[in-house]
DNA sequence: CCCAAAACCACCCAAATGGGTAATTGCCCC
DNA sequence: GGGGCAATTACCCATTTGGGTGGTTTTGGG
């Protein structure tokens, strides 16, 4: 079999934390090796003796859990963290995945699912909740113009992306320059921008384009 | 307790298409009420007569799985849609995503497995596979640039991002323009390009910038 | 204490861009 | 059969941008 599966928990709720360390350490192929009640005093001694799992609170006083990740990543670029939560805030989870944790939970979770994430996360997989994994997803669908490109547009919308100018785009659409000046106005006018980068900002943004 | 949940397949292959046909009519709160073997004539006999999840095959003949579930997303927004698939093929994956895919699973899962899937599908989750998950999730940590860029720089590339142009960037950074331009000539120089636009796309598609 | 990197500033000039205006063609829908 | 829209092309002109070259000051480590 393998080994216990190494766990540290940072979380500032004292009741919470014993908690989560009970359910962690009373369950066989899990070993709780660290708590800590901050990333203060939690991080640099991760840092010193890395675990597989870390099961991270978001919202905590002096350092939040999403600045404790990037911090703990930055050294350990290998380690799972999975962030919990009490409120699926939007933000915090783009923000979180982005500082490079690998999982989000909100709290309350059973203990055979927060055990089953925690194997996951060790395993190679990112355990989410239905509702933050849906966000997510979705956040990979392209958001509705309200004033939608044509055809053309969008295809020279792709080519902007890529950095290209009138001339090539013109070229390697089989074009004149003077056209997609034109079209590339017409973009403007309907992504509401004024210059390339704004609409290269917007389009990707938006995923307008891909 | 909760009505049947409506699930319909698209599947090319004859027995794993009545494998799961089997596995989803046999258990109680689940209901296959339609199979098809290709999206041709799946997709218009969902559009006239929906369900409540699709478990759509990627790689079929006449019309790929990522075009069905992008035609039926235009006709159906609400329809929530699960990807099947042998191999994990990065592409394939994101491609999905994009065209309205809510989950992706790897094929020969376990019945409970899929059942629990559809069921999470129905229910606002977002089914997917670990390794996919992690992929998924990956997709938001920022490539490391092999030349990294400087605090200062990051900062004028969010800018650049947002459509600002030298004058507004410096005297949001209570800086000289001239100042501006010798950052973003660095900029270009890290990043291997020569204009703004190609910047931005570069910084927002390897995630360099949020 | 010194060095390298980051941050700051300036000037020149050619090329690219953005905005305005105007026109033709082909297609779909009413 | 005509009105609307996408796609196409053209021209003018002010502004912005990108590339080149040079320099100073501040700052963080070794």
């Amino acid at each position: 079999m393998h080994p216990s599966i190494k766990v540290a928990i940072i979380e500032d709720d004292h009741d919470i934390r014993q908690l989560m360390q009970l359910i962690v350490d009373g369950s066989p192929g899990f070993f709780c090796k660290q708590v800590y009640e901050g990333c203060k005093t939690g991080v640099p001694a991760l840092i010193e003796d890395p675990v597989d799992v870390v099961l991270m609170d978001i919202d905590m006083p002096e350092m939040s859990g999403i600045d404790g990740v990037a911090w703990l990543k930055e050294e350990l670029p290998k380690v799972n963290v999975i962030m919990l939560t009490v409120h699926e805030d939007n933000e915090a989870v783009f923000d979180s995945l982005c500082a490079g944790a690998v999982g989000y939970l909100v709290k309350g979770l059973p203990p055979v699912d927060l055990l089953r994430a925690i194997e996951e996360a060790h395993q190679g997989g990112s355990p989410m909740s239905p509702a933050i994994a849906r966000k997510v997803v979705r956040s990979f669908q392209p958001q509705v113009a309200t004033d939608p490109l044509s055809g053309r547009e969008t295809e020279i919308l792709k080519l902007l992306c890529d950095g290209e100018n009138y001339k090539t785009i013109a070229t390697s659409l089989f074009i004149s320059t003077n056209t997609v000046k034109a079209h590339i106005k017409n973009i403007y006018e309907k992504l509401q921008v004024h210059t390339r980068a704004e609409a290269v900002g917007k389009a990707l943004k938006q995923r307008l384009v891909k």
